[in-house]
DNA sequence: GAATCGCGTCGGGAAAAGTTGACGTGTCGG
DNA sequence: CCGACACGTCAACTTTTCCCGACGCGATTC
């Protein structure tokens, strides 16, 4: 797995970026008007992102447009995906203790 | 989505004591003894993961035993799950590509 | 009932994360 | 060219995280 991409996840300004980015690439002033936060702020996220591997930038001009890049994600996918099994359990379980209690 | 899972999941000793719960429920010392930190670092981790709803707590006379709660885990899951399109279409494009530059 | 064990928690200290203001660079418009 | 703009990065600060040693409490053992 990448870097640690659930370091990058952790943050919830950094999971709403990548949010805003699946609507399209955007502009990192763009990106930064949707946050009570400073804009260099938000060039420090897009950093933590970029090293996770979760962004790609494209300067176009004195602009520089952050693009989504999915595939670490998918590791971390898989990483949740091992314990599919358990929590589809706790629901059968669920279930059979509801038909225990309500005959 | 619980008090943030993801911010649970970042630590990666956090991480392994998941993978250790899979295969059952065991009480701190023997999960401490799999790490290089003393017990009390290894009880913190374990009261984050509690407040994550993760893991639940089960005393059996002085020792107490963690069960593997992986409930929260599915809203996490599900939030990759709005990006599988992604990573599939950065597959699709890497091929294409290939079938580009490699006639 | 005394010594031991397993545990949670607290105080303190070190390290890392998050934020801001200031500066420098490259870019665009007039 | 020159002022305005978009951006990355840096120093300094505050906050948070992580870890440990020490303590106290209940359970167990003898």
């Amino acid at each position: 797995m990448h870097p640690d991409v659930f370091d990058a996840l952790a943050n919830p300004i950094r999971r709403d970026i990548l949010d805003l980015l699946r609507a399209g690439p955007k502009p990192v002033k763009l990106l930064a008007s949707g946050f009570a936060r400073g804009r260099p702020a938000i060039s420090e996220h897009l950093k933590v992102l970029r090293d996770a591997g979760l962004v790609r930038e494209e300067p176009r001009g004195r602009e520089n447009y952050y693009h989504l890049d999915a595939g670490p994600l998918q590791a971390a996918s898989e990483w949740l995906a091992i314990y599919e099994t358990f929590w589809r359990l706790r629901l059968s379980n669920l279930s059979t203790l509801l038909d225990e209690e309500l005959p």
